[in-house]
DNA sequence: AGTGTTATTGCAACCGATCTCAGCAACCGA
DNA sequence: TCGGTTGCTGAGATCGGTTGCAATAACACT
C-alpha cells in the first residue's frame, strides 16, 4: 500500500489536492464530472481520508466518547451497544471510556477528547452529574447526560420517566393482589437513582401503605443486603421492587440461597428490560426502558445541539415486562 | 482555552518548537534544566499535546481498537473492561468496535483503524478467525487474538486451555457421582468453541461414557432448544456442562420454567466464570477463564510484537469455581 | 462588443506536532 | 593551539488534509 495521500490521488486524476479534497468533503462545489473522475480514481487507488488529518484541520472529529461507570454492568453494555450502532450509521467511532466511578479519571477523559476534538460525547453517570465540572471541559465541546440533571438546563439529557415506570410496577403488583411491596434501591447516586426511589416512596405512601426501603446503598450488594434484611423481618412484604434488574438478579440469587423462591414466595420486580432478564431463573419481570432509543436519541440531540444550539430534555416512557418472577398472591 | 499549541508554548519558554517537542517526547535529549523550565511553563498554561497532529506525523497512533462481536455478552463486557484498564495504564485510548459478527464490518473497522494508525487491534472472534482478511488489513498493524488461529502462527494469540476447562468441568461433576453428562454448545463458531467441544467428545469417550450432544448450535438460544432436547429424552443426563456462562444460564432457565430444579434434580457448570454468575439463581458452579489476565496479556503480546517482532501464544490456565449449581447425584 | 455574474479550479497558508540536519559552544587529548 | 567529539538547540520540511482567495472560463444581459 504505497502511501494513500490525497496528492497521489491528486495527481492520478489530474487535478489539484484542493479538488480531490472538495470532491470528498464538499461535493456540490465540483463539477459533477471532475468529481465522478476523481472518485472513481480513489476508488481504483482504494484511497480513504485520513480521519487524523482532516480532523487537525478541521478542528472537529468523528471520535465521539461514550462515558459510563461500568461497562460489565448489562445496561451499560446495551446502551454502548445501540450507541455503537448509531454512531457508525452516522459516521462516528465510539471510544468507550470505562471510569470505574472515579471522577478523576472522566476528568481525564474529558481532557482527552478534547484533544481528539470529539464533536461531542455521551456521559451515562454513575453519580449525580456535575455540571461545573461538564463545563469546565465541555468547553466548546457538547455532552449529553443519560440522567437527569439538577438546576441546569444547558446541557441535553435523554432520561426515562421514572415515577411512570415505578408506577407500572406498583400497579402491577397491586393487580397481583400485593399490598405490601418492598424497594431495594442499588445504582450509584444518580439523580435517576433517587427518582425512582422518591417515586417508590411517594406512590407507597399515595395509595395508603407502607414503604418499605429494604436497603438504599447503591453498590451491586444492595441486592443481597436487601434480601437479608428482607428475611430478619417478622412480617416481611409479599413482593419487592428492585431498582434495577441486577439489584433484582441479586435479589432473586440471595433469596434462592436460602430457601425463598420467586415467585411463589416472594414477587420480585426488576427495572430496566436486559436482555439478560429473560434468560435468568425465573424469567425477570420488569420496567423496560427504551435502551436502543436512548441511544439514538442522545446522538441526535448532539448533533441537534452542535447544529442549531437546541438543547432538548426527552424524558421516555417506560414499559411493563411480564415474565415469570411476579405472580398472584396467594394466601 | 486561547487554542494552545506547542509553538505558544515555544514563545512563552523562550525556546524553539522542536525543543518543547523534545522537552515532551524525547527528554533526554534536552538539558535538564531547559526540560524542567519548559515542562514547568507548560504545565502553567495547561497545555497537553495533540495526540491527533502527533500520530498524523509519527505515523501512530494511541488508539486501539478491540473488535467484538457483541459487547452486550458479558464476556465480551468484562474483555473489555480489563483491557480498557490496561489500556490506559499505558496511554491508550479504547476504540469499541462491535461487529455483530458481521465479517463485513470488522473489515470496516480495520480500515478504519488503518486510517487512524492504531498501533495494533485486538480481536475477539465471534467466528474462526480468517487470517488472509486479518494479513489484509493488519498490514503493518499488528494484531492479537483471543482465540487459536488455525495453520497460521504468525498472529499472536491468548486463549485458555479448553481441554483442560472441559476435564475440570468433568472432573468436578465426576467427584459428585454423575456418570452421564451432557454438553451443550453455545458460542459462536470459534477454534475456542471448537476446542471445547472436541475434548468434552474425547474425554468423555475415554472415561467410557456416552457423549450426549443436546445442542451444537452456536447462537444464544443454544441453552434454549438444549434444555428442550433434554427435557424430550427417555434417559437425560444427570448434569450438563454449557460452553459457556450464557449458555447455562439459559439452560437453568428454561429447565426451571419447565420445573425443574438445579442443582437438585440436574447439575449444570458452566464455563467462562462471569461476575453475574456469582448473583444467578443459584449461584452458577463454573470454569473461570483468567479474563483479566487476558486482556492484560493480549495488550502486552501486542506491544512486545510491535517490539521485537516476536510472536507468542499465550495459553492460560483455567478454575474451578464451585458454588451452587452443581450437586452430589442422589438417586 | 462590453461588463457583470456565476461556476470551477488552482494556489498557498495553515492545523499541531516530529525529525533530520546543521550550527554552535564547551570539552578533550596531543 | 587545533582538529575532533559531544551536547544542546534552532531551522525548516513534512505528515495529509482544508479553505479563503485569486484566476479563469462560461454565460447572461444591454
Amino acid at each position: 500500500m504505497p502511501d494513500l495521500s490525497i496528492d497521489v490521488v491528486a495527481k492520478a486524476a489530474g487535478v489539484h489536492r484542493s479538488t480531490v479534497s472538495r470532491a470528498f468533503s464538499r461535493p456540490e462545489a465540483v463539477k459533477s464530472e471532475t468529481r465522478e473522475h476523481i472518485l472513481r480514481v480513489a476508488e481504483g487507488l482504494g484511497y480513504t481520508m485520513s480521519p487524523l488529518a482532516q480532523a487537525l484541520r478541521r478542528k472537529t472529529s468523528n471520535i465521539i466518547p461514550l462515558i459510563v461507570p461500568d461497562i460489565t454492568n448489562p445496561f451499560f453494555a446495551e446502551l454502548a451497544k445501540t450507541m455503537t450502532q448509531a454512531a457508525d450509521e452516522r459516521g462516528y467511532q465510539l471510544m468507550l471510556c470505562v471510569t470505574n466511578g472515579d471522577p478523576a479519571k472522566s476528568d481525564g477523559y474529558f481532557t482527552a477528547m478534547q484533544a481528539m476534538y470529539a464533536p461531542f460525547g455521551i456521559v451515562a453517570p454513575s453519580t449525580k452529574v456535575d455540571t461545573e465540572a461538564l463545563k469546565r471541559f465541555a468547553f466548546g465541546h457538547k455532552v449529553v447526560v443519560i440522567d437527569r440533571v439538577e438546576g441546569d438546563d444547558s446541557v441535553p439529557t435523554v432520561t426515562v420517566d421514572s415515577r411512570k415506570g415505578i408506577m407500572l410496577a406498583l400497579d402491577h403488583l397491586h393487580s397481583l393482589g400485593h399490598t405490601s411491596i418492598g424497594y431495594v434501591s442499588g445504582i450509584a447516586g444518580t439523580h435517576t437513582a433517587q427518582d425512582r426511589m422518591d417515586a417508590y416512596l411517594e406512590l407507597t405512601a399515595q395509595s395508603g401503605s407502607r414503604p418499605v426501603v429494604l436497603d438504599s446503598g447503591s453498590d451491586l450488594d444492595a441486592g443481597t443486603r436487601g434480601a437479608e434484611h428482607f428475611l430478619e423481618m417478622d412480617n416481611p412484604p409479599t413482593a419487592i421492587i428492585a431498582a434495577n434488574d441486577m439489584v433484582a438478579f441479586a435479589v432473586i440469587s440471595a433469596l434462592g440461597r436460602s430457601g425463598l423462591r420467586v415467585p411463589d414466595d416472594v414477587s420480585v420486580i426488576g427495572f430496566d428490560g436486559l436482555a439478560l432478564g429473560a434468560r435468568f431463573n425465573p424469567p425477570l419481570t420488569t420496567v423496560r426502558q427504551p435502551i436502543a432509543d436512548m441511544g439514538h436519541i442522545a446522538i441526535e440531540l448532539a448533533e441537534k445541539q452542535n447544529g442549531d444550539g437546541s438543547v432538548d430534555h426527552i424524558v421516555l416512557e417506560p414499559e411493563l415486562l411480564v415474565r415469570g418472577s411476579t405472580s398472584e398472591l396467594r394466601k
